[in-house]
DNA sequence: ACCTGAACACCGTTCAAGT
DNA sequence: ACCTGAACACCGTTCAAGT
């Protein structure tokens, strides 16, 4: 198999890194609680990710990958139940912690990234917009290709925004789910 | 008057800390920056905010008087001048550097946030559902209190999304507007 | 009341050194 | 290749001391 064990060192420093920057935030994120948490010293974690940027480039291209496979197997599925899913990833951050999704986590606190971990930051979003894109076009077949770009890219936005306030108001899924009600009856999610 | 001059040194830390917040984020923030932004000593910042979660509270309870003044006057207007103001709003933190809503930039943070801190966050979403609320029930009589809260709620929580992404995708106020016209489209806005 | 220098335990990063 | 201790300039905080 080309896909070894993968547990480790590197891996286990993703893991718990990812885990901090959606609980934390990445400003948040030490290299000395890392370190800790997967059994090495401060300066060996600068082998794996010489710098703190480093890490956050590769923590988001990470995110993405795993975002993309979740969402994969609901384009098969009709138009709603693709819809519903979508949101259900989103909502899955209020299980287990207050949590949040990385690429919003990232993108409030996009002025402590170095340039490479931004441009992976606008391959999360392509990844949004390149799924919401496929869904819509199967109800909207008379919309442009730009048109299903915009809309899609409101629809992310909007999950965004719905799981960043919830968790300001103390991870509050009713907050969330109130607003996706909302979105879905007024037709942003149609 | 009661409202003296007020250039003091408390108001240049509090002015200085909300520019850096709305731009680098609250974990981002430094007290010895701070200090040298209004020319005193790192220790003397603890004098008029005892601690980092003080002057987190000092903040969002500002920002939130300044959000609430400054949404006051289009309550008076209609209601489609009302909803266009508030988007304009948010529209302004793009208007000279990448800045963020205060109140969305401490909800990413809010595990950073003594509660305290986290209750003024709550008293934000307050303001602005109270303000939407107000504007909804012109257009809406039938509608019941709880169900112009929720609505409102949904307004204020797409808005913050729009922001955080377009802000994420290097401060691009098209994502921005895109996001607002999709809103305005599918009768979110109404 | 308002400010300060010095100390504390933290932080990311670097580097020479080990295996 | 992978790890380490020690050093550097940073951080929030505390405190005794100044005016």
């Amino acid at each position: 198999m080309s896909t070894a064990p993968k547990t480790d060192t590197r891996e286990a420093i993703m893991s718990a890194a990812r885990l901090t920057v959606q609980s934390e935030g990445y400003n948040a994120l030490s290299f000395r609680d890392l370190a800790t948490a997967v059994g090495i010293k401060s300066a060996s974690v600068h082998h794996h990710f010489p710098t703190k940027g480093d890490l956050a480039e590769a923590l988001v291209c990470r995110y993405s990958e795993d975002f993309s496979a979740r969402m994969a197997p609901l384009i098969e599925q009709s138009f709603d139940e693709a819809i519903a899913g979508y949101v259900a990833l989103f909502r899955g951050a209020f299980d287990g912690g207050n949590r949040m999704c990385l690429g919003g986590m990232m993108s409030a606190e996009v002025s402590a990234l170095p340039e490479p971990a931004r441009k992976r930051l606008e391959g999360f979003a392509q990844v949004h917009r390149g799924f919401l894109r496929t869904v819509l076009a199967k109800k909207h077949k008379r919309l442009s290709a730009e048109a299903l770009d915009v809309r899609a890219m409101a629809i992310y936005t909007a999950m965004e925004g719905a799981q960043l306030v919830a968790r300001g108001l103390g991870g509050d899924v009713k907050v969330f789910d109130n607003a996706v009600e909302v979105y879905r009856a007024t037709g942003l999610l149609d």
